[in-house]
This record gives structure tokens, sequence and C-alpha cells, in this order.
DNA sequence: TACAATTCAGGACATATGTCCTTCCCGAAT
DNA sequence: ATTCGGGAAGGACATATGTCCTGAATTGTA
């Protein structure tokens, strides 16, 4: 992690997502805008938490680990997202491990300052409201799509989700950089299990396998596996 | 359901719970209060949603159904708590099926008055986040030990959770009523997988069964089975 | 080029869980 | 008391998923 000690951006952030009125005068100059490189964490599971973060560009992967060592990936998110705004509220250590998987950029806001300066200010309290209740409206999905569904319709699902749109009009199914762990761990399955489905699907003609990518070929066929259980 | 006429009774929920401070005055006289009769639906899933309920008395089942007609029970509510507030802040449907348990009292606070009288009021926009966030990390715990546990883990964690405590003292490790299809929805399993491991707990010595009930015999044993993995 | 180290797909087997159906038990009605 | 549901427990089997391990493929390195 390193510091941008550049206002100028700072500010560009702020306005490009309308966070000016939320954020406002006694608090601007207290922000920080920090930057971190793939791989690098934000925070641990079980750290004690102080500081509200707002990421505005780049990508993090949030997940949890168990006593056995098993790893639960919650999410991926993009901006704009909070991060340690449930902690915030509720008074806990952080629920959850993030790491940047792109190179990342957040705005830092201490507690302290958020408390002393923001506590009532209403644009905030519904900024923080509209986040976490999306939040929680994406877990409750992600939820039931994975108790109440097979591997097979959760990875048609994810398939579809991380392989189409991205705001990307001419990024249409070729998806070459799929990361097969981190997959299972985030439709909550085994390695050996995923690559089963994997196989399955190919044989049916849905996607093709070269050279460690997954081609999606049949966008229709995953959709009906899916129906409108979708990620997200 | 049933309105009952009575400003006092309110009144009294209001204070019980310090609400009053919350819901003030131009919103007052425009609050309901709601009795429910046990089964009874207070909103189904897919509805449109249009008032903001404070549970205050009594308990609730919230769950979801999927296309298969599959149940999963998300959770069970008792006071304090909101019903339809993620969807208020969201503008969107009822995301889950809402039932009492036992009889039920609610407060009923339509959006309308709500957006009208309060849009602004810190102390609503404290109280919702608080619970909303509240609700998320439950979700959280609930999303792991669920993704990442086997069944007679989170059989051993519900029946710890639902057996003891419930501030009551005397109460202590004989639940009778323990519905077992409930159950089953609630751990995200069948029935007959159900069944499987409470004899598999019942032959360890863990639990017995006796007409219909299931009595805990061996809380430390349930508890090195669940090991730190408690269902709220 | 050849070799070692690493990664990755898949085989073999064990376990967890789901589905369907049968049996048993108990209370209600006759 | 007898009979008739109806719910609840459990048997039999199928399927989904996990664990461990092997062999092929790939890449970096001498």
């Amino acid at each position: 992690m390193k510091e941008i000690q550049d206002p100028g951006r700072l500010q560009a952030y702020l306005q490009k997502h309308q966070l000016d009125y939320i954020f406002k005068e006694p608090l601007k100059p207290l922000l920080s805008l920090l930057s971190y490189d793939p791989g690098e964490h934000i925070c641990s599971k079980g750290d004690p938490s102080s500081t509200l973060y707002v990421l505005v560009k780049g990508k993090l992967k949030i997940y949890t680990t168990s006593a056995e060592g098993r790893t639960l990936i919650i999410s991926f998110k993009t901006p704009l997202e909070l991060i340690g705004d449930v902690e915030y509220i509720q008074g806990t250590e952080m629920l959850n491990t993030v790491e940047a998987v792109s190179p990342v950029h957040m705005i830092a806001v201490p507690y302290r300052w958020l408390n002393k300066y923001a506590k009532d200010h209403p644009p905030l309290l519904h900024f923080m409201l509209e986040i976490i209740t999306q939040k929680f409206y994406r877990k409750s999905s992600f939820l039931s799509l994975n108790l109440m569904h097979p591997v097979d319709v959760r990875l048609a699902s994810y398939l579809l989700s991380i392989s189409y749109d991205e705001s990307d009009p001419q990024f249409t199914g070729q998806l070459n950089t799929i990361n097969l762990v981190d997959t299972a761990n985030f439709i909550g399955t085994s390695y050996r299990h995923l690559n089963r489905v994997i196989r399955k699907f190919c044989q049916e003609g849905l996607t093709e396998r070269s050279s460690g990518a997954i081609i999606v070929k049949d966008r229709e066929g995953l959709s009906a596996l899916a129906s409108r259980n979708i990620y997200e």
C-alpha cells in the first residue's frame, strides 16, 4: 500500500462518483487516497477495524477462511463500493479478508473523523444505507442460489455473469483469464468437482477448453441451466 | 391481520423499544399497530412493498421458495426487528415471504409517510443502519456456516441456539416443540437427511428422541461438533 | 535440448445428501 | 374395539460432492 499524495486526483474521484456532498468540508482534508497492488491485502478477517474505505478504482476479492483452512470467496467488488461500513456501524472487527485483484485505489476515512464530523450527516447516512442494503440484497440472492441449487447451476450462472457485459461491449463470451481455484472457492465447491462439472459442460457443448481458458460456446444453453438464478 | 386501535398500546410499544425519538411527532398519528395470528402471512415474496414494519412482539419466520418448489428458511426473527427496510431503501418488491409463528404485533409505517416526514431524520437513519448491518452480519455468518460446514455441524449449532438461553433461565435443553420440516428447510437440507443425522446424534448419545421431541443430552458434545460456528 | 519443478486435469474411491417409497404408530371416527 | 387416515421414521437406491493421488502438460533453467 502506498498513499497517493495528490489532492487533485482525490478530488477527481470524489466528483466522478458524486461523493462531494457526502464527504463534505470539514472532512475533506482528512481523506486520503491509497493505492494497492494486485494480491495485496487491504485488511484481514479479525483485524480491528478503524477505517472506512471507498473503492474507486480496481477490483477487490472478499473472502473468509474457516478454522479447517477452507476458503470461501464472498464476492468480487468493483467501484463504487464500501469496505468497513458494517464494521463501522456494528463496532466489530473485520468480518472478512479483502484483497486487491487488480491495481486498486481506495479513499480512506478514519472512523474517528466520521464520528466527529459526519455522524448525523443525512447524505452520508443515505449513502451508507444505499450501499449496505445493496450488499444485503446481493448476499441474499447469493445465499439462496448457493443453498438451493447444485454446482452446475451455480457455475452456469457464474460463467454468464463474468463472461458478458462487464460494461465492455466487444467482450462477449471469451473469458481467457478464469482462475479455477478462485472460481471453486466462490461457487463453494472443491477444485476437483469444478473440473468435473466443466468437463460435463464441454461434453454437452456448452463450453470449450483451450489451454486453461474456458470459452462459452452456448450462451443460451447456460442461461437455460441457470434459469433466472444469476449472481448479482 | 387486524388492527389494534389502541393508541396507548402503540405508545407503550414505542417506549418499550425506545422508538419514541425515531418515529417522532408528525409521524406518530400515522403509525398503526397490527396483530397477526400464527401461520398468517405478513407479506409474500414478490409482493409490491409499501410499508415498513417494526416487529414488537412475537416471532416471525422469513423464508423464500424456489421455482422448483423448494423452501429455504432464511431466519426466525424476534423483537426488535424491521421488515421491509431493505425494500424501502432499494425500491424493490418483497424479497422474502414473512409469516407469523406465534401471535405477532407489528407497527406499520407506510413508505410515503416515511418519505414525507422522516427521510432525513438522523435517528431513524441510524436505527435502520443499525438493524440492517446486524441483519447483514447475521446473514454473513449464516452463509459461511452453511457453505463451509456439513449438515451435522449446522444441526448441532441450530440445536444449541434454540435449546438454551432464549432469555428464559429454566429453559435449558428440553426443546419439545421442534418442527423437523422447518428445521430441515432452515438448515438447508432434506427432511430425510435431517432424520438421518438426528439418528446419528442419538446413537452417539448427543440427543434423545421421545415422542417426536428432541432432547439435548450432551451439550458439551454438541458444542464440540459445532465448534464456534453458532447460528447467531 | 534435456531435465527438474510446477501446474493442471482427471481416475478411483469414500462420503454426504437427495428422492422415493414402505412401514409403523397414534389418534379420530364409527 | 376396529378401522381408517395421516404424519413421522427409516430402508434402498441414486446422485452430488469431497479427498487423495497419479500421470500428463507446461514452463523455467542449465
